[in-house]
RNA sequence: GUGGAUAUAGCUCAACUCGGUAGAGCACCAGAUUGUGGUUCUGGCUGUUGCGGGUUCAAAUCCCGUUAUCCACCCCA
């Protein structure tokens, strides 16, 4: 029987000290990518149904039996699997002029009904741009760059980048009915998933991991051996802008990307800090239609849980973290102490200081209270205090302690942060 | 969705194999001549043994179910 006390499976609370690491990520990736021109989109969680369906793919798994998907007013509705396709039904809402070089972030909760494993949750988080500035290998090069750049901002150590093409316009088709032709004859050799992809998305043949169907795809001609001439050039276009970016990438013809409206440049970056889940990140080209309109961007997604798992893998979480302001703990003996302290305790708070007290126990358990909030300054007042219209003021490393007048006390503690 | 492992105090774990109503360390709280934290010493508190059911005189322990966690497959970030 299910607690209700429990979260719901693979959906996981974020909590001190972890969330202090998840907002520097943020803080990181904000200040990265308006560096390069984008702007945050914060586009709803929940979408209709047939948004994800017609750009992701009627037949993706994404889509057939990860979605959560529920029935509202009549409406089928659905939590979003990914963030591309929520910004693209945003943007064909919007006038060609204002798409035509529009560069959008997204930082946030995505939902994929999985089981959960390492590097992996139902509920789980997903940094990602979109650019739909005309294609182009600059840009390609260009967003793939920013990715690197991220991901070295955060300090996450050898990231691999594997660089491919699914071709553009009618390429697709020719490579899946070039693969379709060269796997007929081998049909029996191959496991029984490829036997069903073969007709269903003969690109996760490529994919698979079976022996036997590692050995088949090892003998097949390259997918990009089917494509346009115009395909295999962009594709070294691209390389080729990497490399003047210094950014190092392997060609991969066999990746395989899982969502349908990928087109030209994919490409998908791996950490072997990870487990069997070593993606990272990916990214590619895309194009689809929604509401009559075509678009067409380049954009990519970073896992942010699969991130803070190679930072603590590597031991970098730590490093990564800022000290917070100096805290001021104040301690009063008796309730006209104690009450005085809570006015003086707002008025310091007002001065810019960070502050807080314990409203009972003895001054010991007050002080005690005081160390383990890891409090840099003890204001203290008893009734000598108050009658002198002093604070005593102990800084806890050194131990060393002051009467200090209460007019001259947020002065002080103002100057000591500096 | 499939498979394997796991679930005991706030945390890390012991007791389970060979059933007899749970222990340790850390943490927490309080004291050590009455207004001072961190180290030390002394004392104290803590559990529906994940949940539900079954077998038994008796279940943390054996059996079934269920929920969650971890790991892998599938797939993806």
């Amino acid at each position: 029987m299910s607690s209700p006390l429990q979260s719901v499976q693979g959906m996981s609370d974020i909590a001190a000290p972890d969330v202090r690491l998840w907002q520097r990520l943020e803080e990181i990736a904000r200040a990265t990518l308006a560096r390069y021109g984008f702007e945050e989109l914060r586009t709803p969680i929940v979408e209709f149904e047939s948004v994800f369906t017609r750009s992701i793919g009627s037949t993706t798994d994404v889509v057939q039996k990860e979605m959560y998907v529920f029935e509202k007013g009549g409406r089928r509705l659905a939590l979003r699997p990914e963030g591309t396709a929520g910004v693209m039904r945003y943007a064909a809402g919007l006038g060609p002029m204002e798409t035509a070089g529009a560069r959008w972030f997204y930082i946030g909760p995505m939902f994929r009904s999985e089981r959960p494993q390492a590097g992996r949750r139902r509920q789980f988080h997903q940094c990602g741009v979109e650019c739909l500035e005309p294609p182009s290998p600059l840009v390609d090069a260009e967003i793939l760059a920013l990715q690197v750049d991220l991901l070295r901002a955060w300090g996450l150590g050898e990231c691999e980048v594997r660089l491919s093409t699914r071709g553009a316009g009618a390429d697709a088709a020719r490579v899946a009915e070039g693969l379709r032709d060269a796997l007929a004859p081998r049909e029996a050799e191959l496991c029984e998933d490829c036997r069903r992809r073969i007709n269903e998305n003969v690109l996760r043949v490529l994919d698979c991991k079976q022996p036997a169907c590692r050995a088949v795809v090892e003998t097949l001609p390259e997918p990009t051996s089917f494509m346009d001439e115009t395909s295999r050039t962009y594709l070294a276009q691209v390389a080729e802008h990497l490399d003047d970016l210094q950014v190092k990438h392997v060609r991969d013809p066999l990746l395989v990307r899982g969502l349908d409206y990928y087109e030209h440049t994919v490409w998908e970056i791996t950490n072997s800090a990870l487990g069997a889940q070593n993606a990272v990140a990916g990214g590619g080209r895309y194009r689809m239609e929604l509401g009559g309109r075509e678009l067409t961007g380049v954009g990519f997604a970073i896992g942010l849980e699969r991130v803070v798992s190679v930072l603590q893998t590597l031991g970098r979480a730590e490093e990564l973290l800022v000290p917070g302001a100096p805290l001021v703990w104040l301690v009063g003996l008796g309730d006209a102490a104690q009450r005085q302290n809570l006015s003086l305790m707002q008025s310091l708070r007002t001065a810019g200081l960070t502050c807080r007290m314990a409203t009972g126990g003895s001054m010991k358990s007050q002080m005690r209270a005081a160390n383990k909030a890891g409090a840099a300054w003890a204001v203290i007042r008893g009734d000598d205090e108050l009658a002198g219209g002093v604070a005593a003021l102990k800084n806890m490393e050194t131990g060393e302690q002051a009467n200090v007048p209460l007019a001259e006390l947020a002065g002080k503690l103002t100057g000591a942060q500096k």
